[in-house]
DNA sequence: AGGAATTCCTAGTAAAAAAATAGGATTTTT
DNA sequence: AAAAATCCTATTTTTTTACTAGGAATTCCT
């Protein structure tokens, strides 16, 4: 029940770039630098990202990338769902259908997977960006 | 973010040994012929079921498993707990100390993993086995 | 024009974790 | 004594995750 480094880094990534790229695209190279993750793996993330439309790429030169909205309007849950697929606890066929109800106790589980993922999206999807970066301050000083 | 098989089938299993076991005690074949699950990986998830007391165990022939305690005074958290350790979604090191605001991003993300965290824990914590049976009546027999 | 810094795309590999299998000892009932 | 069960631990297989690698395309700067 661990989320992957996918999901870790990422949203490191994306504050990192929240916090740096208002002015100028940030790099790759120096989000790898600042948050100590392998260059080459942070690509495959970011390009996730890009791929849900978070962020937005500028090429060539002195490129990189910002964020496509304000921090405000992007969720944790935005990013984590770019990045882990649904944060369903189990696998789709057992939860879609009733069809799993012919061996009831399945039935009984799936409430229970329901619940939890209904708990976890409840959570993220209210958690933005924008939030996050102004609890900042009264932490990191001590 | 998957659950493993372990936190499902020992879900499933415990649910069938709460259905079945109120007489005599249940054998791990009965369980996996029921619940179709290989015989001795169940023994295995069962194992740690008794280990963390939620199940007592009867030796020799017409031996098996019944419930430590009441259906109602066990949690799904306490199963889950049991069989996937904490579900926590981020490594402890990461959350345990303020030393990791050292970098104050991850200090940002740490706010994010404890409250998915808990939200986690206050959804499994709260529902017992002793009500996702009596939640049965209707569902099954479509 | 050319070189440098960057994104972009895809394939491959290595390491770790999960899932399952296996062997055999022990206990209890009949 | 045989059978049915738990118990214990090791091993193997499979799957997933994490990471590495190569090189093409784009853009800026001199």
């Amino acid at each position: 029940m661990r989320l992957s480094t996918k999901g870790r880094y990422g949203l490191k990534a994306i504050i990192d770039l929240a916090i740096h790229s208002s002015e100028a695209p940030v790099s790759i190279h120096s989000i790898s630098v600042r948050q100590e993750i392998s260059e080459r793996y942070l690509e495959q993330i970011i390009a996730k990202l890009k791929k849900a439309e978070l962020v937005v790429s500028v090429r060539g030169v002195s490129g990189g990338y910002q964020l496509a909205k304000p921090a405000e309007e992007i969720s944790v849950g935005d990013v984590l769902y770019a990045l882990e697929g649904d944060l369903n606890p189990v696998d789709c066929k057992m939860l879609s259908g009733d069809e799993g109800c012919k061996n009831s106790d399945s039935c009984l589980t799936k409430y229970v997977w329901q619940q939890i993922h209904e708990s976890i999206q409840n959570t993220v999807n209210h958690i933005y960006l924008g939030e996050l970066i102004n609890r900042q301050q009264g932490c990191g000083k001590g």
